[in-house]
DNA sequence: AATGCGCTACGACAATTATCGTTGACAGCT
DNA sequence: AGCTGTCAACGATAATTGTCGTAGCGCATT
């Protein structure tokens, strides 16, 4: 099997790097006065430190940064689906020895889903299980 | 007004905690030995590093610790379920902007489930479905 | 009783993380 | 040309994590 590295295998980011990136998947390419602004309103933290967690995200090839103009303006250099599944991966083999199936039963008894949701996981379970023959 | 600190709020266990409580959840209570060697063989890390994580953890409520015989017993003082929720919830709430069926997605989609587990995950979206209505 | 083995306890250590203060550059206004 | 405010860069720091080495204790077998 042919090591398939093919974005270079980017470092696992860090919890208070995730939530910079969830900023910068909600809202596009952001300068760092945005980002630091769309934290949520329990991190009570200063400028400085969301600019060098981007900086440092920037060193890791975790975000680029357009530096054009003078204010920056940073962007996240990976996908959300790329990054969460790669999260979920890691979560499956950690905590639930593999099975992802357990992870799901967690995932949905933990919270509450709405019927819609509800809805929408069965047409993936199709979907799946269409897809699972032809191999 | 009457702190209800039942189970304590324990700490998240870190990596190397999560991989000892796995092996803890998997045989049961177990020595300090039993715990280092089932762990993966991909660790390669000695056998004060596994004590020494494991009384950590005992400072933190994470295992208990039995010591009436001169070989401490060591147990997971958390169950998995507790855990693994409180893990999802985490990762729902830092990666996936609070949306669990994100997260499902991912988790379907990521590793191919078997028939059955898919069957399983149906059966439980019945379930859920019925018991929705009650809080 | 002496030795050796397995076990715990304690402390040291490097690496990583998260956080901030300070500095220096730049831009617009007066 | 001189302030004023915003910004990026850099260095310092404290806390956490994972990792061992070493010391010291008890038990069993000689």
């Amino acid at each position: 099997m042919s090591a398939k590295i093919r974005t270079a295998m980017l470092p696992k980011p860090t919890e208070a790097e995730l939530e910079l990136l969830r900023v910068l998947w909600e809202r596009g390419p952001s300068t760092v006065r945005e980002v630091h602004e769309n934290l949520g309103a329990e991190k009570e933290t200063g400028y400085t430190t969301t600019l060098k967690i981007l900086q440092k995200m920037a060193d890791k090839g975790l975000v680029t940064r357009d530096e054009t103009d003078r204010t920056h303006i940073y962007a996240a250099a990976i996908k959300a689906e790329q990054t969460q599944r790669q999260l979920v991966r890691d979560l499956v083999h950690r905590a639930f020895g593999g099975s992802p199936m357990q992870l799901v039963v967690q995932a949905l008894s933990e919270q509450k889903a709405s019927p819609d949701e509800l809805a929408e996981i069965r047409r993936l379970l199709d979907t799946l299980e269409s897809t699972n023959h032809q191999s």
